[in-house]
DNA sequence: AACTTATTACGAAGGGCTTCGTACTTAGCG
DNA sequence: CGCTAAGTACGAAGCCCTTCGTAATAAGTT
């Protein structure tokens, strides 16, 4: 059994459900799960089996339905995730990634300001 | 065929080898790549059919030993592979994506300062 | 206790990725 | 003209992901 794996694109899909609403039953989630594409209830139980086995989800048995929940944040996979990115795709310069991310999508002058926010934050706390 | 398929990690490999010699023949980029994981010949050619079937690689066949080189430039490849994380992981919100890129691995102040240029740029630009 | 319903467990199929072994082909050389 | 070396083509195996059908199980109701 890894531990360190990371959810394939339909295991995050159900993660996704469980950060936004919390713990939920698989019924719960198969209710929640906007269907694109549509899945079974049983396809659904299966992925949670597996996201159990490898580490992603705990349930709990004590009730009929067992009740299942995210085992880490959207925080910390999103961080493993664009690790794995950074190490594989973009030679470990965050410089590099965050270039073409901003070339990837039109940004709002928002967004950019706010992005300019978390570089100041970033300096304050190296000093 | 489907023309728009995101390289894999193993076609990824291969892919830089090409950004960065130029357009090679099998041997030369079995030769080129690093052997990590060992992978034999026809591995890297049958690799390379499927990225020509795919449309990632152009060959040139007037040589017994066919020449491919990349279909797209690494640039075009990133941006596309990040437009969809933006998508699948992120919300499209550029602003969560870089926000997490910062905080997944130790940023030089160098990559901070070269951020906050782009940053300028982009905002110059959209004036 | 029998029935119904909701749930879990299990197994298998289909597809894609990666790997390689084997066979076929071509070019050059004695 | 055969031989050899280097290349390409093909097919299959192994693995993982996703999906679902079917069976087993448990709870609640009458």
């Amino acid at each position: 059994m890894k531990q360190k794996q990371n959810p394939t694109d339909a295991e995050l899909d159900l993660l996704k459900v469980l950060w936004e609403h919390g713990p939920c039953t698989v019924g719960q989630v198969h209710a929640l799960l906007k269907d694109d594409p549509p899945r079974g209830y049983t396809t659904i139980l299966k992925l949670m089996q597996i996201m159990a086995e490898k580490g992603l989800v705990k349930r709990d048995e004590r009730r009929r339905a067992h009740v299942y929940r995210a085992a880490m944040s959207n925080v910390q996979i999103h961080r493993r995730y664009l690790r794995q990115v950074l190490a594989k795709v973009f030679d470990n310069s965050t410089g590099k990634l965050v270039a073409q991310a901003l070339a990837a999508r039109p940004v709002s002058p928002e967004e950019l300001a706010e992005i300019r926010l978390m570089l100041d934050e970033m300096e304050a706390k190296a000093k």
